[in-house]
DNA sequence: GCCGTTTTCGGCCCGACTGTTTTCAGTCG
């Protein structure tokens, strides 16, 4: 039974989505049964929300009933709920709520222009109940009879049906960037704006990202006529809405959604932190905010008796009012950040500007399309801030990506060798990234290991199996200095394999190994709330980009990103210290 | 159904846009 094998931890496993997916269906039936139980459902999606954030899956925290209480949003009766799902494997609530609301609309409220209202009207006037029906209905022109049905409103609920079934998945950060800066500039570039900025789950840097948000400022008299040139830029395929002060649109690039939200100066601050949210952030400060005598919403902080405005046009402004450190973007995802700012205590947070260097490279001699001169040649024009990097090929048992042999080792350390003595310094350092076999042994003897300036050990195959021995046999050699991308996740495409990392984390602390945060959009590895449970523990990280192209170093602003995200200073990531530094680190290690 | 620097009861963020309505309900973020 599930709860008898609560030591396999996983990374957004089965259970939490799962459980997470039931909540969220119940939630969808308590919002079509009716007004009455709306902060039911308000409750459900909260739980549900909570499960699909854990670092850990949900039967961990069962084994206790209190750390599952303690879960936010989790009481008794969804505790026990919890519990139910664990033992037995469904929810008997969740089966007779099903006998009250036909399950094929359940899906159908998460489309587009369907709510609950809609939903209802449909099935009860026209008996449709699940989605095949909801489009043969629209398409025989069934809906028109209806009161309340306009043309409009159906084509808006046919076009929310389309893009559905589409499914357009959540960009990864690095493409969310690009698209989000490139059309940044153009609302820049539009006459009346005087300011604008990212919002959202991008401004947050999360690992992927919904839709872009943008905030600007202008004289109210511009808005209408701004917001008329935003709508028809160029590369909009669909108008999703344009009011007076907002308007939404849909990119031809990656179906990507974009809204623009337009304040007047001195509400700036305020309008850019609201939609920098996340949501659950937003309600905590408003909520703390009420209880100080405040009102907080876009347009400021108001005193709460005499709505009188106090504070608004930056962010700064408020956090001040309030008496609180600023809170970093990226930090502002309810997870104790504002009771830290509070306090003062909040971290200094690491910057891309504090890098010195990449620690993950690969060059032609593997899977890498670079050679190494260029690829020194590229970093020390482009980075100049970087003191050396790291080249890291495969080791043999990575036959597809060219994986080299021993010898072909040796006559790469020549070429490096001969490429420093040109440089007139050690920048490019011999690196490999070695294979952890299935039992957890390397792919390289301890022999050649010993010659490598930086060894990180990657899991490559098997990535089925729980995984969690494995890497801590891997961190017991005191030849290996870092676990590579240690979740083994693709974002969108490849779950983590389950890995116990409570246990991962003590032992890196115990055999003094790093991990790294894999840099690549789609790895992102380890992931944030890891990287700041690690970090908490005192296990040094190491940011590599992992490139295999000479155009993947920027690459590092996204592992930046992670360890930000995971409440990282500067003195939790290894390169940002000199060379010499991490010499010590390595040989600390090697001579536990 | 959850929660507490005001609370074990009585709240639960708060405002904009749309369509179809003659004043607002539904939906969204």
């Amino acid at each position: 039974m599930a709860t008898t094998t609560t030591t396999k931890k996983r990374l957004e496993t089965g259970h939490n989505a799962e459980l997470a997916g039931i909540f969220h269906q119940m939630a969808s039936c308590y919002r079509y049964l009716g007004a009455k139980q709306r902060f039911r459902v308000i409750a459900y999606d909260n739980a549900s929300r909570t499960l699909n954030g854990l670092k850990d899956d949900i039967s961990t925290y069962a084994a206790d009933v209190k750390t599952l209480d303690k879960l936010h949003g989790v009481g008794e009766s969804i505790a026990s709920k919890i519990l139910e799902y664990l033992q037995t494997g469904h929810v008997a609530t969740f089966e007779q709520l099903k006998h009250r609301v036909p399950p094929g609309l359940l899906p159908l409220m998460d489309i587009n222009g369907f709510g609950p209202a809609t939903v209802k009207t449909l099935h009860r006037k026209l008996g449709i109940s699940n989605q095949e029906e909801m489009i043969s209905a629209i398409e025989s022109g069934r809906l028109e009879r209806l009161k309340g049905f306009g043309p409009k409103r159906i084509d808006n609920m046919r076009k929310g049906l389309k893009l559905f079934a589409g499914q357009h998945a959540r960009m990864l950060l690095w493409e969310a960037m690009h698209i989000g800066n490139a059309i940044l500039k153009e609302v820049l570039a539009i006459p009346g704006i005087k300011k604008a900025g990212l919002a959202g789950s991008l401004r947050r840097r999360k690992e992927t990202i919904g839709d872009i948000d943008i905030v600007a400022t202008a004289g109210k008299k511009d808005w209408k006529k701004i917001i008329g040139q935003f709508i028809s830029l160029p590369g909009v395929e669909r108008v999703l809405a344009g009011g007076e002060t907002k308007a939404s649109i849909l990119l031809e690039r990656n179906k990507a959604q974009v809204d623009l939200r337009l304040v007047t100066d001195r509400e700036y601050g305020s309008a850019l932190l609201y939609f920098t949210g996340c949501r659950e952030h937003n309600i905590a400060l408003r909520t703390w905010a009420k209880g100080q005598g405040w009102k907080l919403n876009e347009y400021g902080v108001f005193d709460a008796e005499t709505d009188k405005w106090l504070a608004g046009a930056t962010e700064e402004e408020i956090y001040q009012l309030f008496g609180m450190h600023f809170i970093p973007p990226e930090l502002r995802e309810e997870r104790g950040e504002i009771d830290m700012a509070r306090k003062g205590l909040l971290p200094r947070l690491i910057e891309t500007k504090d890098i010195r260097g990449d620690m993950h490279v690969h060059s032609t001699w593997s899977d890498g399309t670079a050679e190494i001169s260029e690829i020194a040649e590229y970093i020390r024009k482009s980075y100049p801030g970087y003191e050396y990097v790291v080249i890291t090929d495969h080791s043999p048992s990575q036959r597809v990506a060219r994986g080299l042999t021993p010898q072909e080792f040796g006559r790469q350390f020549a070429e490096i060798d001969k490429l420093n003595a040109k440089l007139g310094l050690p920048f490019v350092r011999r690196g490999v990234e070695v294979d952890i076999l299935p039992d957890g042994s390397l792919d390289l003897s301890d022999h050649l290991l010993q010659q490598f300036d930086w060894v990180l050990a990657s899991v490559h195959s098997n990535l089925n199996q729980d995984n969690t021995d494995r890497l801590l046999k891997a961190c017991e050699n005191p030849l290996v200095c870092c676990i590579g991308h240690p979740s083994g996740r693709l974002i969108g495409k490849r779950e983590s394999y389950p890995v116990d990392w409570e246990k991962l984390i003590a032992g890196a602390v115990r055999t003094g190994t790093a991990l790294e945060i894999n840099s690549q959009p789609e790895r992102l590895d380890i992931p944030d709330v890891v990287a700041k449970e690690a970090a908490a523990k005192g296990v040094m990280l190491a940011i590599g980009t992992d490139s295999h192209a000479i155009n993947q170093f920027d690459f590092m602003t996204m592992g930046v990103s992670v360890a930000r995200r995971g409440w990282c200073t500067k003195e939790n990531i290894l390169n940002t210290f000199p060379w010499k530094e991490i010499e010590r680190f390595r040989s600390s290690k090697r001579s536990r």
